[in-house]
DNA sequence: TTCTTCATGTAATTAGTTACATGATTGA
DNA sequence: TCAATCATGTAACTAATTACATGAAGAA
């Protein structure tokens, strides 16, 4: 390789500057509105990554003052073009959680049982605030009035995911609320629910079953 | 605050020492087999952050030399019981996830359809893969012969989210394989998935119905 | 007895976050 | 005209990963 591995967040900004040019704070935007729900990164990054690309010769930079201020555009070059491609066709990493509330259930032992709600209730309001926030973009595209409609079939792919991933925070969250609060107050005493823990292996056991038609 | 604010990672440790007493190959061991799924961090984190938690005082080294070479097994201590009691009480951060094969399905444009349908399909492996490693520890405690029965309510609780998280995944895989299937080769002629849009904002809609009915 | 896997750790590097600073624009 | 918010960026710091090195134990 002539280019010395690019990071995925470098790839992420190069596809943003395949849609168009921006500047930096139309990027960061760009991330707090799509990108960002499965490839969080700060702000900060996104002021240094471009610069990388630029050095590589995959975007270049355009000065754009506003008043005494200087602005920088990025705009990707053909030779980012050719690296985005060549990236996008690799199949990529699966998905990886960090889940803090969840750690905390793990260690529920050295809190009560309604720290344990609390924890949970937590997690319910993540899930609503985030409803809150992506709410007006399928709206927009319901209304045609999205912006980059012709990518529209893959964005939809994408929204899917995380709507199926609200969904199944929202389902854990449902049954957690009643599965706790059906322990006794020390929660020391609760008994395990091993019909939960069945049906899990369960349906480990039925995708690997699955997997071993699929290949023979 | 005394304590000069702690990563989640290192109450993660703490909390595994709160179990008991662990060489650092051991809490290595254990994050594999459980925490890792939810709070993944690379090996060599682990040979830190006990450290800190030592010079803090709230957990203790003990040199157990094997042959000529040196293994430190670390203990918590009452301070630290104190210091992750107090920790776990307060409701911790909803779930933050990275995708990266999603980013790739994000810049589908360019790429191809079969591509786009190996990239989706290297997901399903990441499902496959996941079940195979996951599927003892259910089995080990349906046999009673898991470690530490007396946290086993919790636990399920935590494995519950991931056998939801995992059921996520693979309703996506499988619609939208079926979805991409249904493309023409040239997948910019792709008919957007509008049901599927609609259905989105219907449930982010219902969330927030919820909410008002609940709060208001 | 030698190969492989288990086990133990450090050092160098990269990625990512937090904190800060300040100009431009808008609307009360 | 002043406060709030939008916009632009850097510097210092911390967290995390990758690469490396090597001893111990068990199997062939």
């Amino acid at each position: 390789m002539s280019i010395p591995e690019l990071s995925t967040t470098s790839y992420a900004i190069l596809g943003l500057l395949a849609v168009r040019p921006w500047s930096t704070y139309e990027l960061a935007r760009q991330m707090d509105r799509a990108l960002g729900w499965f490839w969080p990164r700060t702000r900060s990054k996104l002021y240094e990554e471009p610069k990388k690309l630029v050095a590589l010769g995959l975007a270049k930079a355009n000065d754009d003052p506003v008043g005494r201020r200087r602005r920088t555009v990025y705009a990707i070059t053909p030779k980012g073009r050719r690296s985005l491609a060549s990236w996008v066709r690799e199949p990529g990493d699966g998905p990886v959680l960090e889940f803090e509330a969840l750690v905390k259930v793990f260690f529920a032992e050295h809190g009560t049982k309604s720290d344990l709600l609390a924890t949970i209730a937590g997690v319910r309001s993540w899930l609503e605030d985030r409803a809150q926030q992506s709410q007006q973009i399928p709206e927009e595209y319901l209304n045609e009035r999205g912006p980059y409609p012709e990518r529209l079939p893959w964005l939809i792919l994408t929204g899917r995911f995380l709507d199926e991933f609200d969904v199944a925070v929202e389902r854990w969250v449902n049954w957690a609320t009643e599965t706790v609060e059906s322990w006794p107050d020390d929660i020391t005493g609760a008994d395990p629910d091993l019909e939960a823990l069945a049906a899990m292996a369960d349906r480990n056991a039925a995708v690997l079953a699955a997997r071993r038609e699929r290949s023979g």
